[in-house]
DNA sequence: CCGTTCGCTCAACACCTGTTGACCGAGCTG
DNA sequence: CAGCTCGGTCAACAGGTGTTGAGCGAACGG
């Protein structure tokens, strides 16, 4: 017998778990469109039809599912920008959250996550935006800067380019770093 | 009546090419799984079995509609390996071929444009890590330019992020100039 | 201990998809 | 001009999808 004798509501909220989590590893690993319920909820051990009853529809499954980064902590380290910057990939700490990823998976083929992609990069382009002079077009070099680090992103955890999955985290910081700086810094 | 007199053969391949472009077109707007045969066969002003006769499965008018690739011509000119890299940006010339949207469209949530999509880019990678000293990694930074560069087309082309939408063409390649310098030169 | 709540399942509907085979009629060939 | 070729259409099938409403049975509350 599988966890002898809880209450009706954790018993509850352990298949809402079980099916979002579910949820999160299909849609980032074969997007919205080709995630279909019926899958999630074999994935959850569940009836497809308590999947709706829980959330819904797909699409608040889909949101619910990515809106659950746990936000890492700010950490208050005095980084410089760049170190800020190549932090955001991820590169240690197997990978980024698994949310974010069904959200890059799905942005190219999904307008609901295509929305939800701009505005997420968008954040990020003003954040960077605004450290940077403002003399320097300071929104274009900083939404070069995340478009960059977004095709890293893809280029290492959607598509698996073997020299990015091949190669340790450390070298990719440190060669991404004078790139980030020359971009992130106005010509002499 | 439309171009009145015409040969059996010339009004096949018209048609062929009608079908071919309005796939290519919807293919690069909305990606694989989304684009119905139906919704090519309109777009063609033909019936959806003429579609499949022509091309004999969804899959096969992809992959038929992508390598459409015009291949630009080499050019010869003595560009800089900079130059070339921010010239498969597609800058100028308004935009990238419809093709190439079409697979970077679908490269994320479709196993087969993947596939395609990590032939092509390693492709790229080779020839540029080729260009490179042999003692700098130069697989790993051919990757990080190719990803990179990648990057920015999604961002630019795909999602339409407004910093890179707006600005001109001669100010994007100006400041990713250093940043792709940078990236190819090993430290001194 | 009994009635009610509620987590959960079953079976089905309505729809859309890729794909197929029969068929029509205009153009080609002899 | 007769017969065949073949570009093209029509109608349908089979499968998979999101979504729904009725219902069951165990845990809850009094």
């Amino acid at each position: 017998m599988p966890t002898p004798h809880q209450s009706r509501a954790d018993r509850r909220r352990a298949t809402e778990a079980r099916i979002l989590d579910g949820a999160r590893e299909l849609f980032a690993e074969r997007g919205f469109d080709r995630t279909t319920i019926r899958a999630v909820a074999t994935s959850a051990g569940v009836d497809p039809a308590l999947v709706m009853q829980y959330f819904g529809s797909k699409r608040e499954l889909f949101t619910a599912a990515v809106q659950a980064a746990p936000a890492p902590p700010p950490d208050a380290g005095p980084d410089t920008l760049v170190d800020q910057l190549l932090a955001t990939l991820g590169l240690k700490l197997g990978g980024l959250p698994e949310g974010t990823l069904a959200m890059m998976r799905s942005m190219l083929t999904d307008p609901a996550a295509a929305d939800h992609a701009r505005v997420a990069l968008g954040r990020q382009i003003d954040g960077i935006g605004a450290a940077l002079p403002e003399d320097a077009e300071p929104e274009l070099r900083a939404a070069l800067v995340v478009s960059a680090l977004l095709g890293v992103s893809v280029g290492h955890q959607l598509l698996g380019l073997s020299p990015l999955r091949e190669a340790p985290a450390d070298r990719i910081a440190a060669l991404l770093r004078p790139a980030l700086a020359a971009l992130t810094t106005p010509a002499p």
